[in-house]
DNA sequence: CCCTCCTACGCG
DNA sequence: GCGTAGGAGGGG
């Protein structure tokens, strides 16, 4: 009897083995094919599993080995390449295979639903309307149209009937006279070469020409790094890539990192292209990301533009991945199924031996360091496309400044100056709330979190306080709750204090406040954008949801309040970051035709990370945090994994990690901890963490998959609760 | 003696 | 992760 391995979705780190359905014939059986759902007992339950492989006999104990319930596919959802990605990253990322392909398909699929039938609707003639003598319709013009378009073409769409101007009420009339009918046709493939142009290309600069060539000139699998400065045009060379991907017949995958800025640039493609699109993100239902899922694995859509998830998305004939912001953080998912979709497209353009493209402002230290070591093609566009010019960075320095709530003199009067000559300001400061911290003057009690190591945030206008790390909220207390002393002080700046700020020194000027808390209405955000591009003077106050996406043209000064934080975060990418940050704040100001200032508020304004950025390049910069890295050993230069342990009390997570790391053979890598997590206490549970490094990928996977089964067998196993992040992006 | 709550276990 | 078997504990 044959043998099937299936991927269940269960959070255990191996795979399945079933028999086949007891009623089916020996044919059928060597018939099924790996990428189909099988659904299959579990437990005492019945779930949905992805066939991974068909086997002549299994390991497992025979007489324990069930028989499958039901094949829920005849094609396979997944193709081979696919498939063998999926098991390719649930092994690197140290994940159960069967989670990882749940998190890799539609959820309607994962549930056991079946593939939506891609069929429109026509409107044909019926054999009556056929035999209809000519002239038959005299009194009603559009109706006879109608008849004779039908008789002239078999069928036709809705969206041919709009293009003729046929109205839904002639449809309906015909059809009561018996001589219309309504019939579902299959969808037609799109032709993706046919006409795949809506709007001509732009004419590219000598920097985007050469990318864009050199980008054509190889073929197969290669990866691009595309360098390009805020206002470069990497857009445009994007569009043009899709269009020659389009027209070799073959489907482009783009990746951009948050829902939000989906909308803008689906209406830049769909403005360029004729081609169906389909969008892949957290904002869609269940069917319409099935239905959007499907376009891209039957081919219809020639374009698949989607967030992180997307990246595992089937498509019928690959040829052209683009992740654009590579160094976002959001590609890499920060909990469950920890992997890089980053990452896993550089795979995946291997496997299916198609360009990936990398494009960014500010590329992360890993992908530059393969650009510049020459793993990676490096192109790079130092031209602003619209001929507006940089952005002049001026550091401003705060030490002994007598600060107005975190707004310095030279700072208010700059601001003054701009709105005076009508013109925009940008005001970033990445802390939201009204103060990051209560205290009493008093007996310097400050406000902590009950459930976590951390302090309470004071949000004024609603007079609560808030925690940012679990949610809790309790209201803001008029007196200290220890000493019953009045005297509490709000120590430090977020975005409303700010906003306060600017009102009371700016009464006349508009303020508005870009933050998570201002932003919760759906259209919120789109409604400030449009007033901001009215190109009224006003200043923006915001977190770094200001810096993403969005432009600003108006705006002539970007001020950052406070640049320090990023230099002494307890996190060795705080500077990439806080780098990164900047220079993205950075690009919203003056585009267009007004040129842009960027003031930044420091206390170290001789530290020779600020130095760098402000007046050398993020280039220079990112070259400079990439010589620390390699003298520390950590990524690029070394490779990390995390393991973290969390539980209702603290000595059981260490008992853990202890026993891990005693028992693992940890030869080839270092391994440190248990630590205790930075933030030790997290929503009531006690957090702690092992690190393991390594010069060489080879030995700490080893290491890392020993260390699974280790905790999988370890009798604290279901009272902990352990995860690993392999890569890890933040380090808590 | 029975019911409910809790936890440990195993899943092919 | 989840359903459940089986033990502990409490009430009638």
């Amino acid at each position: 009897m044959p043998i099937l391995t299936l991927a269940m979705p269960t959070p255990l780190r191996r795979s399945f083995d079933y028999l086949p359905p007891e009623a089916m014939t020996e044919q059928a059986v060597a018939a099924l094919q790996p990428g189909i759902r099988i659904e299959a007992p579990f437990g005492n339950r019945q779930l949905v599993g992805m066939l991974l492989a068909i086997k002549d006999t299994s390991d497992f104990d025979s007489s324990k080995i069930k028989p499958v319930t039901k094949i829920l596919d005849n094609q396979p959802l997944l193709s081979g390449k696919l498939l063998a990605l999926g098991q390719w990253a649930a092994s690197y990322y140290q994940h159960p295979v069967g989670d990882a392909f749940a998190n890799a398909i539609p959820t309607l699929l994962r549930k056991g639903a079946q593939l939506i039938p891609n069929t429109a609707t026509h409107w044909q003639l019926t054999t009556e309307g056929k035999g209809l003598p000519e002239g038959a319709l005299k009194r009603a013009a559009k109706q006879a149209q109608l008849v004779s378009l039908l008789q002239q073409q078999a069928s036709l769409s809705r969206a041919q009937l709009d293009n003729a101007q046929i109205s839904q009420a002639t449809c309906k009339a015909l059809i009561e006279k018996g001589l219309v009918e309504r019939v579902e046709i299959a969808a037609q493939r799109y032709d993706h070469n046919q006409d795949c142009l809506k709007s001509a290309p732009l004419t590219l600069n000598a920097e985007q020409q050469h990318a864009l060539d050199t980008i054509n000139t190889h073929s197969g699998f290669q990866c691009y790094v595309l360098e390009g400065i805020t206002g470069s045009g990497k857009t445009e060379v994007y569009l043009q890539l899709i269009e020659q991907c389009l027209k070799k017949q073959q489907q482009a995958l783009i990746l951009i990192p948050e829902i939000g800025l989906t909308p803008q640039t689906l209406s830049r493609f769909q403005q360029r292209f004729n081609c169906p699109i389909a969008t892949l993100h957290s904002g869609l239902t269940d069917r319409e990301r099935l239905l959007a899922w499907q376009q891209a694995q039957s081919g219809e859509a020639g374009i698949i533009l989607g967030t992180r998830s997307a990246i595992f998305s089937a498509v019928a004939n690959l040829g052209l991945i683009i992740i654009d912001e590579e160094h976002d953080s959001s590609f890499k998912q920060q909990d469950g199924f920890r992997y890089s979709a980053r990452d896993i497209g550089i795979k995946r353009a291997s496997d299916e031996q198609c360009p990936i493209v990398l494009g960014s402002a500010t590329p992360s230290l890993e992908t530059l360091n393969n650009a510049l070591q020459g793993r990676y093609h490096h192109l790079q566009l130092k031209q602003r496309a619209t001929g507006a010019s940089a952005p002049r960075f001026e550091l401003l320095d705060i030490r002994h400044a007598p600060m107005e709530d975190g707004f310095s003199p030279a700072l208010i009067s700059a601001i003054g100056s701009e709105i005076e000559r009508g013109n925009q300001v940008l005001v970033f400061i990445n802390r939201r709330g009204f103060s990051p911290m209560l205290m009493c003057h008093d007996c310097g009690h400050v406000a902590h979190c009950q459930h976590c190591d951390a302090r309470m945030t004071v949000h004024y206008q609603q007079r609560m306080l808030r925690c940012h790390h679990c949610g809790h909220q309790t209201a803001l207390p008029d007196r200290c709750p220890e000493c019953n002393s009045n005297q509490l002080e709000f120590r430090g700046s977020g975005t409303e204090r700010s906003e306060q700020a600017l009102k009371r020194l700016f009464p006349t000027t508009e303020i508005q406040r870009i933050d998570r808390d201002t932003t919760t209405r759906k259209q919120a955000m789109q409604q400030m954008v449009d007033q901001v591009h009215k190109g009224e003077p006003c200043i923006l106050v915001g977190t770094q949801m200001l810096a993403k996406g969005h432009h600003f043209p108006d705006v002539t000064l970007v001020a950052v309040l406070d640049a320090d934080g990023g230099l002494f975060s307890a996190d060795f990418r705080g500077p990439e970051k806080m780098g990164q940050l900047l220079i993205q704040v950075a690009g919203r100001a003056g585009r267009e035709r007004k040129a842009g200032r960027v003031m930044i508020q420091t206390h170290q304004p001789e530290h020779p990370l600020i130095t760098s950025l402000v007046n050398d390049s993020y280039h220079q910069y990112a070259k400079a945090l990439l010589a620390e890295r390699n003298s520390s050993g950590l990524p690029p230069f070394g490779h990390l994994a995390l393991v973290r342990a969390e539980a209702s009390n603290l000595p059981q997570t260490d008992t853990l990690l202890q026993h891990l790391r005693d028992q693992v053979d940890s030869s080839g890598c270092q391994i440190f901890g248990p630590l205790p997590a930075p933030m030790t206490r997290k929503a009531g549970r006690f957090r702690s963490q092992l690190l393991v490094r390594s010069d060489q990928r080879r030995p700490l996977h080893r290491t890392l998959q020993q260390l699974c089964s280790l905790a999988e067998q370890h009798p604290l196993a279901g009272k902990v609760r352990w995860s690993v992040d392999v890569d890890p992006s933040e380090m808590f």
